[in-house]
DNA sequence: GCCAAATCCTGATTTATATCATATTTTTTA
DNA sequence: TAAAAAATATGATATAAATCAGGATTTGGC
């Protein structure tokens, strides 16, 4: 019970489908988003959108996996992972700013759809129902975003590694066993750790029979142990 | 220019005063708001909402200066400090999630309205213009925390205090000389790091004159060097 | 205005994690 | 399929910041 609502508490994920929020809208508004709707296909490693550059739109991944971060001198953050169904740049909406605020990149072959950003603020502004819809979304990002930040700058090494591992299999792959699509480059990014640390803990937690690692496939051995871990240990 | 941006994304704060939401609402609109709001004054020190308890309301403060953070084992983490005329618990607005997730303490004698969650999340889904402002104040406290996330999980600790002078010098107390109400303790958890090192860099800053510390009376002398150490120096 | 308690400050020491250097494996490209 | 490039792994070393321990100052209650 208690550990549940700490696995939520620090993902690195946002798990709800996004896509419900659309049932909101009426036949007539449907169709002109439609109609302001361009569907993309992007290959692994390709970027959908760029920190800092015109947010002209809203992006609805309908296919694939994609990272969200912040980009910096010496390294990026990353604020979360994307799956499918899910809208990535909502902060376009924002009316103080119209630039990305944050890069987003796919892991996998992706399609999302860019939805006009100007057509969806309008959409806002005069489907209370729908606009309610996405203020819950605002908000479960919000919530998922406190616990990272907690997380990144009060646990150490050990406990962010677990959390990734945890948020990983649980929510993002879904599996106690996966093929990891990002590097150990991205996962000290997550973690705001050294790519060299997160290899050192991996072998740790590999001695320590919690984890089986062989180069991108690993298998969670002993979600218990990680959890607590993740409490801090 | 660029500088300016600089000090804006790393902000401790939010800014743009809140309460110009609520010209959204027609007059009836407004009234039933005011007939589920109370008053309630605040001494200082005095909690005004506990992370994990029933989020019955929305909190507007009036006025006064408040803390909004995260409480862990051993420490807690600031997330922003609150000025006058700015709402505080909008995330008791989420449908998934009727807890805080954060606590609110006042640093000063303080009056908030407290407006009943069911009626603000009422007004939302029946006024598309003032869920519109809603989501622009959501998107805002987004914008800051990214900011503040990436400051205190990849700038050293130099930086991270030259962010927060800056902060409350420019935007909390809005001057280069103020009385902190704030402790070291409160600077420590807003910077991520522990009490002693706040003090010994601003000791460093002291001898360097960059600012002027005589116990609770601040004064930053160098706002230029601050800001290339916030740029990380 | 005095005393207790809290806060603030400073130096010595420890520790977690980054950095550096280098080897190995995997992936990509030609 | 070989060669080059990128990613992964591992050990040695350096360093930033925490912790610990002590004293000085400020604050708050009576």
């Amino acid at each position: 019970m208690e550990e549940t609502s700490i696995r939520k508490k620090y993902s690195c994920i946002v798990e709800n489908p996004h896509i419900t929020c659309f049932e909101a809208l009426t036949e007539s508004e449907k169709e002109i988003i439609d109609q302001h709707t361009i569907d993309v296909k992007y290959h692994r490693g390709e970027i959908i959108a760029k920190q800092g550059s015109f947010a002209s739109h809203v992006v609805f991944l309908k296919e694939g996996l994609v990272k969200v971060y912040l980009e910096g001198k010496p390294k990026d953050l990353i604020i979360k992972i994307i799956p499918d169904n899910h809208l990535i740049s909502l902060s376009s909406i924002y009316e103080g700013n119209n630039a990305f605020l944050y890069s987003a990149a796919t892991y996998t072959e992706s399609t999302a759809s860019l939805i006009d950003a100007e057509i969806f603020k309008q959409l806002i502004r005069n489907n209370a129902k729908f606009a309610s819809r996405i203020i819950n979304i605002l908000n479960e990002n919000t919530a998922q975003i406190y616990g990272r930040f907690y997380s990144l700058t009060r646990k150490q090494a050990h406990g962010r590694v677990a959390d990734i591992l945890l948020c990983l299999s649980q929510h993002v792959f879904k599996s106690d066993h996966f093929m990891l699509v990002l590097s150990r480059n991205d996962l000290a990014d997550l973690t705001g750790l050294s790519p060299e640390s997160v290899i050192r803990i991996f072998k740790e937690f590999r001695e320590e029979n919690l984890i089986e690692v062989k180069g991108k496939s690993i298998t969670v051995l002993n979600t218990g142990a990680l959890e607590k871990i993740s409490a801090y240990g």
